[in-house]
DNA sequence: TTGAAAGCGCTAACAG
DNA sequence: CTGTTAGCGCTTTCAA
């Protein structure tokens, strides 16, 4: 491998000289940065980032964390959106992006104390996640993609609101005059999920609409919605008129069952979404759902540790709500007469 | 930052035992080794991997590039699964992976040049892409998922064999007693379209039947598909009675787009898919496809990069091909008599 | 079993 | 405008 030094020697000048010119820097004469220019391409020089970064203390390599097993992530098709608006970023600012799924034992700063990345993304962690004192007690450049917590945490993030997403979903559905309202809500271990309730809770409270506990099915994460429970739901004297899911493909597996159950969906029962994600919109009846930009999430993640990593300064406190949207499609309808 | 030599001073030994220490070398004294853990542990000492990079010229990082623009990644679901599948394997041999979008003007052996990554695996390159000749120029070590090019490549590869999958599928058509069949095939720009679309002309040549030139309709990358010209296809005094698309996402946009113009699928036509994306499940029909297990092609890729790199010897010329097969579902049926 | 010295390839002061 | 001298934090000879 050709070195700077081998660079300096074949130019005949300094290795400073050399380093002025593959950084651009401007103090150096047209002729010389010409002629080492010329060296360095016919040796096929390269400057080895390694070397630069320990002799600058930085790596340029910004960490992306993907707390979910395996088949979460297929299920929850945004992350490609997601990280997607993070690499536009990194791109525009000359960094590399480190991914790393998660790995139980080790905690994710661990990337960051190695000196392996300059800072960190996280994207979706669970709720009160243990190995976040670690990342509080360093000094690690962070941002989260997503609440860690209903509590305000000391933590930059950038979380779509799907509390108000919910509440838009509300009054959408009494609207539509339905009053039998269930859930279908999962994985607990993430925060939004809980902000979503609580948005559709505030409406209903709202209207003095009552949830009964047997009407909010929660599951652990990703897995699939029990059919037995319900169709033991749907065989109660006054089973649900519509059904709230915290995730378009969940919200999808619903209305198959249903329609495998006999429930026409919306005519016998209406079935709402969140995400919008690609697959709302193929669905048959195309779903209703609460959307949110994912990309458009990763984007401004990304945005706000590149301007913590400039700045150098310890840890910025933005945080910021983005809006999400009711998307009406077919799966909602007007609760069934009598 | 705490480095290995305040450790050194700390526990009153040499910077050498300290790295005996931290590599787990055998050669230490069981009390220097407690002795000297014991001062890591207190003052919080973290190797840096940048620093341990350049001395062994090495960074255990392997670079993953996906070349595909912003929506292309998000109508593909697949990229998530083999992602997945590499990154099981890098992380049992503790690599990390530096996952690189697509950047037009900068090759992407430069991620090794730079001394960025220890070896490459490239996800979906475009057919006989130029950046590839500097790759062939370097001695990067390097895994395809995906054949570049119809002839043969000095790379190793991992596919899946689409030849094989549309040779099922085109077998699959005509024992419903399909004959004129037509294609959607998109983008062009990648290799298994073109196994795929000799798969079924081997089979329909053998069948002694023609493909007329305007029964396949080719398109830009993940383009949708073109409501005019299926719809003219369509009013042809013979239209085709089954389309055989590329990929999952534009069958299922084709299905709508049939149904919208009032063709009941698989009654008046059938239609076949291409990956077995999660997706074909839910479409309605559910899709007919051929499947492949991305998930594997990923971790056998890493794999291969990883023996690469162990055996430090230059390339290795492992070239795999993986069976695909045909999941018949309710978007094919028999033609039509009359 | 341990240590001293040299070096990985680059940049950062500071001179000149 | 250019070069010299030190490191960055680790590993690797080679001795002891």
């Amino acid at each position: 491998v050709v070195t700077i030094s081998d660079v300096a020697r074949a130019a005949q000048v300094s290795k400073k000289t050399v380093s002025r010119v593959i950084n651009n820097h401007p103090d150096v004469a047209d002729t010389t940065r010409a002629h080492v220019q010329q060296v360095i391409d016919q040796l096929g020089y390269r400057p080895s980032m390694l070397a630069r970064g320990l002799a600058q203390g930085k790596t340029n390599i910004v960490g992306v964390i993907i707390d979910e097993t395996a088949q979460d992530v297929f299920s929850y098709p945004l992350y490609n959106e997601t990280l997607r608006g993070i690499a536009s970023v990194l791109d525009a600012n000359d960094l590399d992006m480190l991914v790393r799924f998660s790995r139980d034992e080790t905690s994710y700063v661990e990337l960051y104390l190695q000196r392996r990345v300059d800072g960190l993304i996280l994207l979706s962690m669970p709720l009160n996640d243990k190995r976040l004192e670690a990342l509080l007690d360093s000094d690690a450049p962070c941002v989260l993609t997503q609440r860690v917590s209903e509590q305000d945490t000391p933590l930059a993030w950038v979380d779509a609101d799907f509390e108000s997403g919910g509440m838009a979903a509300a009054q959408h559905l009494i609207e539509l005059g339905h009053r039998r309202i269930a859930f279908v809500i999962s994985p607990t271990t993430k925060a939004y999920v809980h902000f979503l309730l609580r948005g559709y809770r505030t409406i209903l409270d709202h209207h003095q609409i009552a949830i009964p506990d047997d009407f909010v099915v929660t599951s652990e994460p990703y897995v699939s919605v029990s059919e037995a429970v319900i169709a033991a739901m749907m065989q109660q004297p006054k089973p649900p008129t519509a059904f709230a899911v915290s995730d378009d493909m969940k919200a999808i597996q619903l209305i198959q069952l249903m329609q495998g159950l006999g429930h026409a969906v919306p005519g016998d029962v209406s079935v709402i979404g969140s995400d919008d994600a690609l697959i709302a919109r193929y669905a048959s009846p195309p779903l209703t759902t609460i959307q949110q930009d994912a990309y458009h999430r990763g984007h401004l993640a990304a945005e706000v540790l590149v301007s913590q990593l400039n700045a150098g300064q310890s840890r910025q406190q933005h945080q910021e709500l983005l809006p999400t949207q009711l998307i009406v499609r077919g799966s909602t309808g007007p609760v069934r007469s009598g």
